[in-house]
RNA sequence: GGAGAGGUGGCAGAGUGGUCGAAUGCACUGGUCUUGAAAACCAGCGGUCCUUUAUCGGUCCCGUGGGUUCGAAUCCCACCCUCUCCGCCA
């Protein structure tokens, strides 16, 4: 959510900075709203404040015994008044509230303008794509020819778009997690935390998946709960309601959790393999952070990210996403993309976000800062560190030889029982 | 799932229709005193939104949402959550 104080006062700005995403902000409605809003709030408050003096007083002249009913009479009358006008601010403030969290963040300067991924610019590569004296299979190829990777039987459980991992790879999947963790909370400072895979409706406001997302969620009606798309949702949302002292800022978290997508809107695409499922692991990084130090964070962050793939000796670019192609959340993102020999080409494996006070104000997540002593809304930052699924594709097809063995890459090792290679 | 108890400020805890946004204690902050600290004493000490350059002022908030009333922390209804016991269960 934008700070509605800014939507008053400088709501041209706010439209010019939003175009950046390709997005027309209906100046006028808002306005117009806002004009009757500020007319019938101020004569709302006015009755109440008339209506509680002369409560008042009518209690005074009880307790002395005196007769009050000419006072009763007159407080009827402001209080039907009242109403009506009470019916009408919440009618302007619920429509008001409507437009304002549907719009999205507004992107940070440095944001690139562009429409689509295309227009992302690369920021950095590292590594070098390896050259292969034979044809590299992609991951659907060498899991199923290692007999260790099953999608029909997926699809026979549930549907398309789920996976069952036998053997040397479900172990590769969990190692990859627990490298991953035990990184980032080893060597970057986060905190591990385990939190629950279904939120209710108000930890989806606070981060933005509500209410315009509401499609992309799995949806468990009967309980009124939703499956997390990502652990984000959940450890986000920890600070939701809450004032943190200045002491305990930042917070780092580093979580590992399954993500649930409805993959609405994304039929036939990366139909084939585990690129896109519905039900996918992730290592989510979470930072709670002072807002003057928000944008090191990012690049902290990012960093964090990527030192994952350098370990894993993963080739990969990062990329500023393009105000067309940012997330609605978001001020700021990067993508880290690794190369994947079986495609022939980068593919986003971590998404590295500053979403500055937008979901704070959303969640009421604040600080309480001792140079004013005032609560004050935070910055919230997230990134994966890294997509487990994706990441195991890529050691996949980076790792394979002519015979479609996979090298264990050496930092994993220690987590498959120093196992160097899965084989048939 | 069944039965019972309960949800009040950072914490504890009073408050059952009328100057109650809320006593009191603790914690915290500032001051006095002290060489310093402690103790004692004095003062301050929730959040939200609106108006305003700002102050001042006002609104709303006692789990949440409705309702009754001139007036609700207090009465009524629904829901949520917590605790205890029973049942079921990894």
């Amino acid at each position: 959510m934008l700070d509605p104080q800014l939507l008053r006062s400088d709501l041209d700005q706010v439209a010019t900075a939003l175009k950046k995403r390709n997005m027309v902000l209906d100046v006028d409605a808002i306005q117009q709203l806002e004009e009757k809003r500020k007319k019938i709030q101020v004569a709302t408050e006015e009755l109440q404040s008339l209506r509680n003096s002369k409560s008042k007083e009518i209690g005074q002249l009880k307790s002395r015994g005196e007769d009050a009913q000419a006072i009763m009479d007159e407080v009827s009358k402001i209080k039907s008044q009242l109403d009506d006008s009470t019916t009408e601010l919440d009618s302007i403030q619920t429509q008001l509230n409507d437009i304002v969290s549907g719009i999205p963040n507004i992107p940070h300067a440095s944001v690139p303008n562009g429409t689509t991924e295309d227009d992302n610019e690369e920021v950095r590569t590292w590594g070098e794509a390896r050259s292969f004296d034979f044809e590299p299979k992609d991951h659907v190829d060498l899991g199923e020819a290692l007999g260790l990777i099953d999608f029909e039987t997926a699809t026979k459980i549930t549907s398309s778009r789920f996976v069952v991992m036998h053997g040397g790879i479900a172990k590769l999947h969990r190692a990859l997690i627990q490298f991953m963790l035990d990184t980032h909370g080893e060597e970057h400072g986060y905190a591990e935390i385990n939190v629950p895979y279904l939120v209710n409706a108000d930890s989806c406001f606070g981060t933005g998946q509500l209410p315009k997302f509401e499609e992309d969620l799995f949806h468990i009606k009967e309980h009124g709960f939703y499956l997390i798309p990502t652990a984000e949702v959940p450890v986000t949302n920890t600070a939701r309601d809450e004032i943190l002292s200045n002491d305990e800022l930042p917070k780092k978290y580093v979580c590992h959790s399954p993500c649930f997508r409805s993959e609405a809107g994304s039929y036939g695409k990366d139909t084939r393999g585990m690129i896109r499922q519905h039900q996918f692991e992730k290592v989510e990084m979470v930072q709670l952070v002072k807002p003057d130090s928000s944008y090191d964070a990012l690049e902290d962050l990012t960093g964090h990210a990527e030192n994952i793939l350098k370990k894993l000796n993963l080739p990969y670019r990062v990329v500023t996403l393009c105000g067309g192609d940012l997330g609605f959340s978001a001020a700021k993102t990067y993508d880290i993309e690794v190369w994947l020999p079986g495609q022939n080409k980068y593919r986003e494996i971590s998404s590295c976000s500053n979403f500055e006070a937008f979901q704070a104000r959303r969640m009421k997540a604040r600080w309480r800062n001792p140079e004013t002593n005032k609560p004050e809304l935070l910055h919230t930052l997230n990134g994966s560190g890294l997509a487990v699924g994706r990441t195991l594709i890529a050691v996949m097809e980076n790792y394979q030889d002519k015979e479609g063995n996979i090298t264990i890459p050496e930092v994993l090792r220690p987590y498959m029982n120093n196992q160097t290679v899965i084989s048939k």
